[in-house]
DNA sequence: ACGGAAG
DNA sequence: CGGCCTTCCGT
């Protein structure tokens, strides 16, 4: 980030994140932080470049929502310079190592400040030898239990455990543990919530909420589970335990009359839970965990053991709705909304319009169009490949080994890719010898865009192909301009039916690549060409945002699981979470179709047979 | 009772 | 010019 036209929107979110964070340390008023946090989000949730937003436009960074004169200069200065004075003055006025400081569970950004002012605390080693020799709980607002749960808290800080899980792994973790909390017989009902409902790519924590009459069972069967490694904290109504991979897990026990709030809360996003609440009191409500009540309540009813529903439902008949989440949204004068929309984007306007759409889901899938055999880098057969795939009940399946740039998985050269169809030709005769067939499967290719431009596969052999995904392995780190010119490219060629994974990130591992992604849609949307939601749980793009502005722009999406192996092919359903989080319909998506209706939708000079 | 951290 | 409402812990 050094050249002024090489500032990306990513950059410029890093930079006011980074702010956020330096600021919480140095006191800063938490609007101002928030300020930042806000800036932050609403910028990496835009598909255009705020470079080329300044170049164009009638419009100014001031149109966009929670940016004002202030911040809009401060994004000037960063597009102008690479760099931002204020980020320079905060680091070099906070000692790096606080944020280490920060990461140790109880300690915030006030106790890591006080830490450094009075004992000069600047590293997770300091801090342990002020704490092994008593120093800290010398001081004003620290005392014996607060050293030693820094010191407990130490081998936590010093791991790396802190990487957010992948939903996929998370997933493992939660199916596990609701099987677990449904054996206790205090418990009720037992759902999942936070992040991991939300369908989010990583997950930070798991979240569950339990209705029983008996939090001190629950709770205590909760203890008792074998995944549980310590018990964080424990009250009345919430308790938090580290269970496996030292992933944090936390119970929130309520009455039944309150379920459905709390699951909504707890659920979220944060985001969501704010606005909710605060159009909750534009309709003089008030909304919290338990219930939807009547009136402003917080401030006179924050006598702890009245909270139970029993007694505000008996003394002031205020509480209105709480059992289940419709009852809660209807309360507030909205439809039910999806967990995966709520973000605290724009859900809770489309739900007050009555413009939710109706998400798409698993069962709408009747083809995948992105898998690979043995022939390539696949652990499975073509015949295996497809007897799994009629076993998973799709229509059709598009086989699409790599093209012969991708020597390490000896990729396809034209020979062998006729070869290979060769024998799909074979097997679909095969299987439609008597009669109707299982199962139509596609002789397709994945063809590598080309660190000069160009595909791997001369356009004599694609045209050949019913379905041909173009995809970029090579050269990832070329400039921004490089790579869009050679995607723009793979989308204007008439025989490309999709840009597979256009992105190329791994999640927790890799950058995605720098691309002008609004250049990409556009074009995308003028040729016809689809874009991937790659349902690999490590790649998962088109992300959320991306997909949804492809959506907007007229693109339709594929969905496909870029199997390598037959159990591969489990994996359409992250897909399809990302594509609910992309608030999407069945009919945005080109694979929800039959295989003629999709014959019907394809750009016109690729042939499909 | 309060501040801080957290959900 | 300032976004919501709550629980738990330690002092
Ligand atoms: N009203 C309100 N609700 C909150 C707040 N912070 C968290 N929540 C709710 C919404 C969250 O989704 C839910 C669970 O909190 P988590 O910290 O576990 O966040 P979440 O699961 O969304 O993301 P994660 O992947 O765990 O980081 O609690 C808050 O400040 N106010
Ligand atoms: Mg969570
Ligand atoms: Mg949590």
């Amino acid at each position: 980030m050094n050249k002024a036209n090489t500032v990306t929107n990513a950059d410029i979110t890093a930079v006011f994140d980074r702010v956020a964070d330096l600021l919480e340390f140095t006191e800063a008023n938490p609007f101002r932080i928030r300020a930042y946090r806000s800036a932050a989000r609403t910028i990496s949730s835009m598909i255009e470049s705020l470079a080329s937003l300044r170049e164009n436009s009638t419009r100014t960074f001031t149109d966009i929502e929670g940016i004002g004169t202030d911040l809009s200069h401060k994004i000037e200065v960063l597009l102008e310079t690479g760099s931002l004075p204020l980020l320079e003055e905060l680091e070099a006025s906070v000692p790096p190592g606080v944020f280490a400081i920060m990461r140790v569970p109880g300690l915030g950004p006030k106790k890591a400040k006080i830490l450094f002012e009075k004992l000069h605390i600047e590293s997770l080693e300091s801090l342990e030898n002020a704490c092994r020799e008593g120093r800290v709980a010398t001081i004003r607002g620290f005392g014996e239990k607060t050293q030693q749960s820094i010191l407990d808290n130490m081998a936590f800080a010093k791991s790396d455990q802190h990487q957010r899980l992948l939903w996929e792994d998370a997933d493992g973790i939660m199916q596990d543990v609701l099987a677990y909390m449904k054996q206790s017989f205090a418990a009720r009902t037992v759902e999942g919530a936070g992040s991991w409902r939300r369908g989010c790519e990583t997950v930070g924590d798991l979240d569950l909420v339990v209705e029983s009459d008996d939090p001190t069972t629950v709770m205590n069967h909760f203890a008792e589970w074998n995944g549980t490694t310590v018990v964080l904290l424990r009250g009345d109504t919430k308790m938090s335990i580290r269970g496996p991979r030292e992933t944090q897990i936390d119970l929130r026990v309520v009455t039944h009359d309150s379920f459905g709030c709390a699951l909504q809360y707890f659920t979220g996003s944060k985001e969501h839970n704010v606005l909710l609440r605060s159009r909750a009191r534009e309709h003089n409500l008030t909304l919290n965990e338990y219930g939807v009540f009547d009136g402003f309540q917080a401030s006179e009813t924050s006598v702890p053991e009245k909270m139970s529903v029993n007694v505000i439902h008996a003394e002031k008949g205020k509480w209105i709705a709480g059992r289940t989440e419709e009852d809660v949204y209807k309360a507030i004068g909205l439809p039910w909304i999806p967990s995966e929309m709520r973000e605290g984007r724009s859900e809770i306007t489309l739900a007050e319009e009555g413009r939710l759409p109706r998400l798409v889901q698993l069962s709408d899938v009747r083809g995948d169009l992105h898998m690979h055999t043995t022939a390539t880098d696949g652990e499975n057969t073509l015949e295996e490949m497809v007897q799994a795939a009629i076993e998973r009940k799709l229509e059709y399946i598009a086989i699409t080994d790599h093209g012969q740039r991708v020597t390490m998985a000896r990729g396809l050269n034209a020979k062998r890719l006729l070869n290979q169809w060769g024998e799909i030709d074979r097997l679909n005769d095969s299987l439609s010898k008597h009669g109707k067939p299982a199962i139509v499967v596609l002789k397709g290719i994945e063809v590598d865009m080309l660190e000069k431009g160009g595909l791997d596969l001369p356009d004599n052999v694609l045209e050949q192909a019913d379905w041909v995904v173009a995809s970029l392995h090579y050269g990832q780190s070329q400039p921004r301009e490089k790579i869009t010119s050679r995607i723009l490219e793979a989308i204007s060629n008439p025989h490309v039916s999709v840009i597979g994974h256009p992105t190329g990130r791994l999640i927790n591992r890799r950058q995605a690549y720098d691309v002008d992604m609004l250049t990409v849609i556009q074009s995308a949307a003028k040729y016809g060409t689809f874009l991937e939601i790659n349902a690999n749980p490590w790649r998962l793009d088109l992300n959320d945002i991306h997909a949804a502005a492809a959506q907007k722009a007229g693109v339709k999406l594929v969905i496909s699981t870029d199997a390598h192996s037959t159990q591969g092919l489990r994996q359409m359903r992250h897909g399809i979470l990302q594509a609910r989080r992309a608030s999407l319909a069945s009919q945005d998506i080109a694979n929800t179709r039959s295989l003629s209706e999709l014959r019907t939708i394809m750009k016109k000079r690729t042939r499909i047979q």
